[in-house]
DNA sequence: CAAAATGATACCCATATGGTATCATTGTGT
DNA sequence: ACACAATGATACCATATGGGTATCATTTTG
């Protein structure tokens, strides 16, 4: 079981950089090296981010991305949400059909106890503390 | 994301119906009807447990599986580890050629404090608080 | 010996994941 | 005006994983 898949665990990196780097705009050729991931890859995936709203981004020569918001106001929450989609960690509220029980199951009240916590905790890494 | 694959739900369900059945032994197909799941894959699931020492089993006519242990004592913990190995939040640590920072890391470092919590709230999830 | 059950494998299909390629668009600098 | 450097948007591809089926061997009961 992975809680990051390859996309956040990367977007972690290069937020990173950005945050140390300190220059108002980065390009993805001038942090691949630094953030060791296919270029082309890191580029879909920072696109993305820019999309969530995490980023800005600038076209044309000397562009780049730069960081939407500050370091301590982006959650690993953020990325995961944006990169993977909302946490859910049992989906058997998909499959209504074959949970019948939905409304009594026990386990589902359990997990729901638990993704709550594990979604606080999430929500407490922010960038600034992985620089 | 999920944080149990469909072989561990199915296994709660089976476990809390053999749990409740309060019988000393009991057939896949007597419980297929009430667990809701495909025959032939519940036996792979349970032969699985029965494997993990979780399940008593005896072949031949009359035959079928047995908890092996108390409810309370068969966590979401075993089911887990037995069914979709050890619980592993990042896989950083698989791919030590990317990670050159793995000592360092504080993703990493933050990741194992949540992955540890993670790890006793699934072990407090017992088969007895269930049925 | 037949029937009913698990043990052990091998296989299969659909989807998700990780990654690449391509072309369009926008901005900079000469 | 033009080349170039960057992102935007898509389409594509290869492999791994997940979920499920099928088959045959083995064991036990009656
Ligand atoms: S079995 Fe579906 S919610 Fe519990
Ligand atoms: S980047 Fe590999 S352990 Fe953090």
């Amino acid at each position: 079981m992975k809680l990051l898949n390859r996309d956040v665990d990367y977007a972690v990196r290069a937020l990173v950089f950005m945050a140390r780097a300190n220059k108002p705009m980065i390009s993805v050729a001038s942090m691949k090296e630094s953030v060791g991931v296919p270029r082309p890859f890191l580029r879909k995936t920072l696109q993305k981010l820019h999309q969530a709203g995490l980023l800005h981004s600038i076209k044309g020569k000397g562009g780049g991305f730069a960081l939407a918001r500050r370091p301590e106001a982006i959650t690993l929450s953020h990325l995961m949400t944006a990169l993977q989609g909302p946490l859910k960690l049992n989906d058997c509220v998909f499959r209504k059909k074959l949970c019948a029980n939905h409304d009594t199951c026990l386990l589902r009240r359990r997990l729901e106890g638990i993704e709550g916590r594990l979604r606080s905790e999430i929500e407490g890494v922010t960038i600034r503390d992985l620089v």
